[in-house]
DNA sequence: ATGACTGCAAATCGTTTGCACGGTA
DNA sequence: TACCGTGCAAACGATTTGCAGTCAT
């Protein structure tokens, strides 16, 4: 929540302007606890901002996106969406049927998929884990 | 690779039939290791029967989907892809720089990160653990 | 004035759909 | 004859790009 002052000062000390309309997608991306998709972000923005476009809304994720400020999902089969939050580390439940999206980050191996379809009530039929980085010849820009 | 059999049957036993762009296309995602975007496969097969239009191959891609019969790829930022193969878990190692893939499904768990740095050369910066299924209200249908 | 930031419209990319033709049961 | 499968063209949804106007330094 108050987060809000390190994605103004990261902005800022990376040569970036805090205007009003980052301001507002920041404070919206904060405020949720779900991830947002790109849609989403703007339509809930343009009640109170209606003046700003979706592709300001795109450009500011890419930014922070690229500023680390932001966590990435992309779950197989669902849109892509942002939280607030580091992004090196994510794990989600989808739903094949509904698409909902349950967001379990904090908890590791794959043994618990048992604990989880025990605690969440899903029938789990399958799995992904990917692992990112850069390869050998990447690793030296 | 004589997998073939296993499509064919499946198919005939679904109540699909054989047509001569289907054998193409299964017979490319069988002979290749890597997993390819629709786009890659039609390419490849556009050598040898120049008549096959893309639709073709994501409708079969599709039906062969359903059917159980592929394994569905799509890390991050990297274009959607699939491969023979059952579906229900896989691992990938994606390459934030060139977009490589490495595939290393039938090892699971998280600690591995740093045998695979180890054996890859890759740096791994960060990763994603996605189960997938039915929710509580979507498993009985 | 300069450069950063924005909005709009148009372009692009991957994917899906509508439709009419061709082959086969 | 009735369908299934196909190709083509068009529709679509998400995302990106070109461009010209605006704002703050």
């Amino acid at each position: 929540m108050t987060y809000s002052k390190d994605f103004a000062v990261k902005l800022k000390s990376s040569g970036y302007k805090l205007t009003p309309q980052r301001r507002a997608i920041i404070s919206s991306i904060l405020s949720s606890e779900r991830s947002l998709t790109p849609q989403e972000l703007h339509s809930s923005l343009v009640e109170k901002h209606p003046q700003i476009g979706l592709v300001t809304v795109y450009r500011t994720l890419e930014l922070l996106n690229r500023l680390g400020l932001l966590c990435e999902f992309q779950p197989q089969g669902s849109a892509r969406s942002f939280k607030a939050g580091p992004a090196e580390h994510h794990h989600h439940l989808v739903c094949r049927g509904c698409g909902e999206v349950v967001d379990f980050t904090g908890r590791c191996p794959i043994e618990l998929k048992t604990s989880l379809e025990r605690e969440t009530g899903f029938l789990i039929t399958d799995h992904q884990l990917e692992f990112a980085g850069y390869c050998r010849n990447c690793r030296g820009k």
